[in-house]
DNA sequence: GTCTATACGTCGATAGAC
DNA sequence: GTCTATCGACGTATAGAC
């Protein structure tokens, strides 16, 4: 079941019902591969809830039948951009957990708006007590961050990366400097994002590699 | 001179006559501490620049005669809440530049709204091609990378920090980091911000120190 | 210089008709 | 499911009082 299956409490469609189910799903996704474009050429600011109707060639308010808030649908876009990264670099896995991440940040970094919207995103997290994308990059961090951990013990069993450090705090880092990295770079792309991340990855690579 | 000095080039005061242009500075001040009060109380969604007027009981419309437009009253506040943090905090500075990056983030995380005002200028500054916060992120990554790389390249000639890694990249890496695990731990607090921090500071540690 | 008053266009969100 | 109408609030701009 992916992401596209959510559908908020009030408006989910009876499953069974003749295919009305598919029918929302399918809408969600037109909606969602509409917003990633509208985003892409005009930013965070410039993707109102009307603009992106327009791009559809409807009113703004039919959205918020498929979605509670503009701040709810933005973080689906992002889901959804993520997932067809993903899509596209079915590839080779890195022997490091390190160069996942790595490899990761570059693949970000050449979708257009992605970062951006990632970062107008975890500000928008930051904010209220309660938000859409509170919870949504509360549970993200927690779950790359165990993934990562426990590929990093992995690692330090196998002897590919310094056991000296705690790997929960190396997940945390990890995470961190990719994202901090990323934005550095769309400020400035003279730092050379693959390089510098992979002069992280140097740091840990265990005493006897050296 | 400050940036409190800084005034846009067409409602500077002229200097010395009656003492116009202290008045002015005098007055910015007050803006931005009251305006740091609402962004701390209501986050930066409530910060609208009708609201900040309310606090200081003017119009909106004044406010735009000391600033450009609400995301230069930002950055202004931004840079006035940094600069007091760093006025009440005149301690000792630690050994090595990396701790010193480490204290940074834990004061920053300290003063409420901060890492949340600057992740939405971050956002702002990845908009359009031409924003108040785009050139000030720009150069302030720009001078940090620059100061820390001078001061890595000290620690690494003491012996204090390993060499075998570029002290441009680590330079990237610490303000990424810090950054990155302000935010994360403002969504989740028990991963440690200092533990972590202190655990990238370890993987600088030279070869001898180990 | 400092400020008020006012207006413009846009926004997210909601209510109710079809 | 989608529409229209409408609401309150927003950033910005301008005209003019003092």
């Amino acid at each position: 079941m992916s992401y596209l299956d959510r559908m908020t409490s009030d408006d989910a469609p009876v499953i069974g019902r003749s295919g009305s189910y598919a029918k929302g799903v399918a809408r969600r996704r037109e909606i969602l591969d509409r917003a990633i474009e509208v985003f892409t050429e005009r930013g965070a600011d410039g993707t109102s809830l009307r603009r992106i109707a327009q791009a559809l060639g409807v009113s703004h308010a039919a959205l918020l039948h498929y979605f509670d808030s503009r701040e709810q649908l933005l973080v689906a876009v992002y889901e959804h951009a993520e997932a067809r990264r993903d899509e596209e670099n079915h590839g080779h896995r890195p022997e490091r957990a390190v160069d996942v991440m790595v490899e990761a940040a570059m693949l970000n970094v050449e979708v257009p708006g992605l970062v951006q919207l990632y970062s107008t995103l975890v500000a928008a997290a930051l904010e209220a007590d309660s938000s859409a994308s509170k919870s949504f990059f509360t549970t993200r961090f927690e779950n790359v961050r165990e993934q990562l951990t426990n590929d990093l013990r992995r690692d330090q069993e196998a002897g590919l990366v310094r056991d000296d450090v705690d790997a929960k705090d190396v997940a945390a880092l990890i995470v961190a400097a990719s994202d901090g990295l990323q934005i550095q770079w769309l400020l400035e792309p003279s730092i050379g994002l693959q390089e510098t991340l992979r002069a992280f990855s140097a740091l840990l690579a265990p005493p006897a590699a050296r």
